[in-house]
DNA sequence: GGCAATATATCGCCAGGCAAGCGATCACGC
DNA sequence: GCGTGATCGCTTGCCTGGCGATATATTGCC
């Protein structure tokens, strides 16, 4: 199992991953959770206490939509991605994008220094 | 003037921006505040509030030194990283690495998707 | 003298990741 | 039946860290 990701860096995109993810398909959080994980390659693990504020708030901010569905055998709670929810995570995308570039930018000129590797 | 990032996406970073800057040469706060500045094309204005406790921080952690200057007419606290610096900027840079490609693995099957604009 | 830029610093607010814990349900083996 | 572990949703409290606001002092220019 490789290494995971500190809480500063995922800060910035949580959000961002679960909106892909719900853009690709409903589905409820239990699974999202598995999906996160296994879309990351086992390097992103998006805790309960992580997960439920976070759709919760996505929810709250009508980026996604919520509806309890039992049909299925077990009581789950299904998430949507909302027309908001799409055009946030178009939103969200773009800016990732630019800020990626601008770190690559900034970083470029000591990735011919510092190649000394411990 | 282009749009500024949010202060989420800056949190796994900034250790990073200022480490790559300071392992680029010394230099002292309010310096580096306008080479960040300068090297993300006007996009991360690094906030005093922000930058000073972030200093003190990286110094706490033997990452970086300090020294007071006045000798060139100005008092000011000039800043130098560390071997300790160095090896963390190294290792740093490449959980950065590891993360951006594992995002962009993550966006992938959306970006064809979600290509609407508003 | 007045005012902007330079230069460092601190305080309090607040968002949000995460560990820990709770409660409930379901499947499986014994 | 009964324990055990996976599934499923949720909450509370801690702690980190960016940021606005504010303080303070110096320098240069008009």
């Amino acid at each position: 199992m490789s290494q995971r990701f500190g809480p500063d860096l995922l800060r910035g995109s949580l959000d961002l991953m679960v909106l892909s993810i719900l853009a690709g398909g409903s589905t409820y959080g239990y699974d999202l959770q598995q999906r996160v994980l296994e879309a990351s390659g086992q390097l992103v693990q998006l805790q309960a206490g992580t997960l439920y504020p976070l759709l919760h708030r996505l929810e709250a901010d009508k980026l996604i939509r919520s509806r309890w569905e039992d049909s299925t055998g077990r009581k789950r709670k299904w998430y949507e991605i909302t027309a908001a929810g799409k055009q946030r995570l178009s939103a969200q995308t773009a800016e990732w994008d630019r800020y990626v570039a601008c770190i690559q930018a900034m970083l470029a000129p000591i990735r011919s220094i510092v190649t000394r590797p411990v």
